[in-house]
RNA sequence: GGAGAGAUGGCCGAGUGGUCGAAGGCGCUCCCCUGCUAAGGGAGUAUGGGUCAAAAGCCCAUCGAGGGUUCGAAUCCCUCUCUCUCCGCCA
């Protein structure tokens, strides 16, 4: 993952764990994983290609029409063949129990297996190029998403709190943290390098207390279930959810045979929680809390925030994700990131909420809502967490699926994940809102009993 | 890390080259019978894909994954993954 958006969402249900079950296989001839609806692009291409548009992306119609008329006639005849040599196979058998001569029969369909070799290779590496074509394609703006071009026409959805008037010059979180050692940068890039950091003493502590809160208040009032999940990853959990093939650059990679990848968020291994399995529709709307280390390569951002705590190569976030029912998910979306928001909410933390335009959503999402935060010492806001409806995006490359109780039919189900939040940045929003001008920070009552009873972090004390 | 065993449908479990997408049992659904309960009888019960406007139908694929042998593979060969047992080591 990189900087920007990763997919996310959110769904209302019981805590209830999904009951995994795999079951599954498909291949031999391989069916393209797909993002977007393979039927909906062959019947609707234009209308698809326009809504794409939108996002800046531009559909190769023609090499799709291409493509995909090769592949149906390819595909057709090669089912024939099989379907002959299967038919002929059983007869030789048929007449070998009756004691026939079954050697003109066999030299017969071994030359039909020359064709049939060669169709089928073709056509597997038709559909790959397919898949391929496909896998790059992101995925459609849901028509409430404001069309633009980048960051700048992303559209304030709402703000709640208003940023505190000072008196005085706000010190940015490293001013009023470093100096009494709390927060330690250069112990950090002695230990790793840069965009690491080593936090001590109070400040640990208030970090450590931040993750409970938010894990205690989604598990306790938002009924989230709390899952604990591997940080190294296989690559399909990473094709998955979308940051494979395309955005291997911003992850870690661990050398070996296995190749792990270091997990960007917990998106990825809860998400898949799903992969692969058809859920029944009691444990349905599943909403999951997770609290994860982060890790992203931040390739591509030299020089971008390269100050403090805000872009880190490790980071920790508390992780929201809901697997829904199709037709529960924009509801569930708005839930989710009003689950986001309460966080803030009782931090006492002013904040507003972005909708994405087009032209800055992540790849896999069909809308996204980003929360930010207000920075004193920047003046501004910033982001803090990331709420996306992926619709059924991922939910078919992960052959995630749940049953429909009236059709009795697997379905896809939708997928929602936001962050619940983003740790490092709350723990620098706290520290830059809650100061004063004798440089103490105040602590958030919600917090104090995560705390000790701790009212002030005080470098006076 | 060493030694061995295994992976089949929602579950259990047959099946070592041919008519097996897969016996049998359990579970589940529907129907019949039965004044409740119990018992009994019958039918059905995987997933993905193609063709089609769609449905039906037809067809293809799937017995952990990938490759190979063969006219034909759940069954034979190779590679990999995972699970279990024992030993060692560790948290």
């Amino acid at each position: 993952m990189s900087t920007r958006r990763a997919p996310g969402s959110i769904t209302g249900g019981g805590p209830v764990l999904p009951s995994p079950r795999p079951k599954q296989t498909v291949h031999s001839i391989p069916d393209p994983d797909l993002m977007l609806d393979p039927k909906t692009l062959r019947t609707d291409l234009d209308t698809v290609a326009a809504r794409l548009a939108t996002r800046g992306f531009a559909l190769d119609v023609e090499a799709f029409n291409h493509m995909e008329s090769e592949r149906k006639a390819l595909q057709v005849r090669t089912q024939e063949l099989q379907n002959e040599r299967n038919t002929r196979s059983k007869s030789i058998g048929q007449a070998k129990a009756r004691g026939e001569d079954i050697e003109p029969l066999k030299a017969e369909v071994g030359r039909l297996g020359d064709e049939l070799k060669a169709c089928e290779a073709r056509l597997a590496e038709l559909q790959q190029s397919l898949s391929d074509f496909m896998m790059g394609i992101p995925n459609l703006p849901h028509e409430s998403v404001p069309v633009g071009r980048d960051e700048a026409q992303n559209q304030e959805v709402r703000r709640w709190g208003e940023p505190r008037r000072l008196d005085f010059t706000p010190l940015d979180h490293v001013d009023l943290g470093a100096p009494q050692g709390w927060m330690d940068f250069e112990a950090a890039a002695k230990l790793s390098g840069s965009r690491f950091a080593v936090l001590r003493g109070p400040m640990a502590r208030l970090h450590r207390a931040l993750i409970q809160f938010m894990l205690d208040v989604h598990t306790r009032e938002h009924g989230y279930q709390e899952v604990y999940v591997p940080y190294l990853v296989n690559a399909d959990s990473l094709r998955g959810t979308g940051q494979l093939p395309k955005f291997e650059a911003d992850l870690f990679r661990m050398g070996g045979d296995p190749g792990y990848y270091l997990i960007p968020t917990a998106e990825v291994p809860v998400t898949n929680l799903a992969r692969d399995s058809i859920l029944d529709a009691d444990a349905m709307p599943a909403r999951f809390v997770c609290h994860t280390p982060c890790f992203r390569s931040e390739a591509g951002s030299y020089g971008k925030d390269t100050r403090g705590l805000i872009r880190q190569h490790q980071f920790e976030k508390v992780e929201l994700v809901q697997l829904v029912r199709p037709g529960e998910s924009w509801d569930a979306l708005e839930a989710l990131t009003g689950h986001a928001e309460s966080i803030l909410q009782r931090l006492e933390l002013p904040y507003r909420v972005m909708a994405l335009c087009t032209g800055d959503m992540g790849f896999a999402a069909a809308k996204t809502y980003d929360i930010e935060v207000w920075l004193p010492a920047q003046n501004c806001y910033r982001e803090i967490s990331s709420c996306s409806n992926f619709e059924d995006f991922q939910a078919r490359r992960l052959m995630a699926r749940c049953r429909n109780p009236e059709t009795g039919k697997p379905e896809l189900l939708h997928t929602l994940n936001g962050s619940g939040l983003a740790v490092g940045r709350t723990l620098v929003a706290l520290v830059e809102n809650g100061q004063d001008a004798q440089g103490r920070i105040h602590i958030p009552s919600v917090l104090q009993p995560y705390m000790g009873g701790m009212t002030v972090l005080d470098p006076g004390a």
